[in-house]
DNA sequence: CACGCCTATCGAATTGATTCAATCTGCTGG
DNA sequence: CCAGCAGATTGAATCAATTCGATAGGCGTG
């Protein structure tokens, strides 16, 4: 039902009730999905597992950024949780590689929210 | 020049010296960008922007997000700091509109940034 | 021109994310 | 078994981002 309010909103005024938003849950979805691009140091790290065909050690992860070890271990903590890495012991040391196909489908859903804010 | 200690790491252990990796600053450039879309009410506003033809009136932005007034207007400022919105007064009211635009090039700026990651 | 409405800004408080020293675990060579 | 190294985890501190009450300023109306 439209009250009297709405009427005279719509006339004299300018809020218009019914919206063309998206709720709070999805929106949430989709900025969690930027996040994980959001810190210089994950970006950091990322690139160089991309650019890598091997598996890296962390070693050399923490030798290309500029904060300490713990600092490295929890934002692989972080790509880990996303599923965008994963990682395997081999002796003392731990090799980190990346998971080209959850990182590919980060990507696309990306590209569809962008595709989302074509007009 | 590689010294001895380099040569055993690289027969004996893992940390090889030369690294594809990018620099902090080009990385927070990076990261800055997604930055822009990683808060859900953002998303929400540039939403409810991007599917509008007419510019939206402040009131309308407000009802549709579920924070007060004051932050809806944080967040604008943000959006418009970042050169994705404008704004302008007509009477008592606000109304916004996104810069297509400069939204574009962002966009653009992303994907690039997300093709860097392709191997 | 005083009042009320709309919205931007300020400032303080809160919340969340990041950082790192310290610690713990697993592995390895002696 | 012990010492030592690589790296994960913990806990506390710090720093950044977000939130919102209070306030200010612009505008229209009576």
């Amino acid at each position: 039902m439209t009250g009297i309010i709405e009427l005279i909103a719509q006339t004299t005024g300018c809020c218009t009730p019914a919206s063309a938003g998206i709720n709070e849950s999805e929106a949430e979805a989709i900025s969690a999905d930027f996040q994980v691009f959001a810190h210089p140091v994950r970006v950091q790290l990322l690139t160089l597992l991309t650019r890598s065909t091997e598996d890296v050690c962390v070693c050399d992860l923490e030798a290309a950024v500029a904060v300490k070890q713990p600092t490295v271990s929890y934002h692989l903590k972080l790509l880990r949780e996303a599923g965008l890495v994963s990682y395997e012991r081999r002796g003392p040391w731990a090799y980190y590689r990346v998971e080209r196909e959850r990182l590919a489908s980060l990507k696309a859903r990306i590209n569809s929210h962008l595709d989302g804010w074509n007009r």
